[in-house]
Order: C-alpha cells, then sequence, then structure tokens
DNA sequence: CATATGACGTGGG
DNA sequence: CCCCACGCCATAT
C-alpha cells in the first residue's frame, strides 16, 4: 500500500506548469481530505524534487511569510513559468479556486466587474 | 498523557 | 482589507 506521504508527493508532481493548486485540493486529490497541514509538511520534507512552488494557500497568497527568502524563491519559481504573483500572491484569475469555477461555470461566464 | 506549534481553512465582525 | 476565533492534524516537548 503507498503511504500518505507517496500519494501527496504523486499530486503535487502531478501539477502541470504554470498551474496551481492549494494545499486542501491537494490533500483531497491524495484521498486525504482536511489535511492540508500534512500536504505542508510533506512539502518541507521533500528533497526538492518535487514542484512545491505551485502549491498555494486557499485564497492564493504564498504560505511563506513575506519577504522571507523561501517567498522570493517561490514567487520567482512561479513567474518564471508565467504565473503572475503580486505582492505574494497570486492573481486572481490563476488563483486555485478559479480552476474550480472554471468547470462549475465555464470561461464565458461574467465574472466580477 | 497534556501542551504547544505550524508551508492550513473557514467564518464572522 | 484587517483582525480574530475556532477547527483540524501530525509532531515535538
Amino acid at each position: 500500500m503507498s503511504s500518505a506521504v507517496q500519494r501527496i508527493s504523486a499530486v503535487v508532481a502531478a501539477i502541470p506548469p504554470g498551474q496551481v493548486r492549494s494545499y486542501a485540493q491537494v490533500a483531497l486529490a491524495a484521498g486525504l481530505p482536511g489535511r492540508a497541514r500534512q500536504v505542508a509538511r510533506v512539502l518541507a520534507g521533500s528533497n526538492g524534487s518535487l514542484p512545491w512552488h505551485r502549491v498555494l494557500r486557499a485564497d492564493g497568497r504564498i504560505a511563506f511569510a513575506a519577504g522571507s527568502a523561501q517567498a522570493t524563491e517561490q514567487a520567482q519559481r512561479l513567474r518564471a513559468e508565467g504565473v503572475q504573483v503580486t505582492a505574494g500572491r497570486v492573481s486572481k484569475a490563476q488563483r486555485p479556486a478559479a480552476w474550480f469555477d472554471q468547470l462549475l461555470w465555464g470561461s464565458d461566464h461574467p465574472g466580477p466587474v
């Protein structure tokens, strides 16, 4: 049987470049609903072989403290993939939830105006 | 076994 | 947008 760590790792590894997911989404996809914190710990313990920079908080904010080396690093990596990051947060259209919204309403819905 | 901690999340003021 | 409280879970002390 695969351990939780392995499943979480697999899910994170499967996130396409230029896209992001929230800790909660990863946990859910890994079959561990509610274990967002465990996802964070797995990433912290990962050696760097995983695209950890594609995992953000549910609100689209980078989980590290603003200004920290880690936060800067993550923002830079995301921009390198075409993800717009402003003030430690991913632009609305690219946020984790947007992925789900589009699935529900499609790409042609009114949107906030 | 009781507390404290954190790369979290949601709801309410 | 800011701040706070509470829930949740694996580890650490």
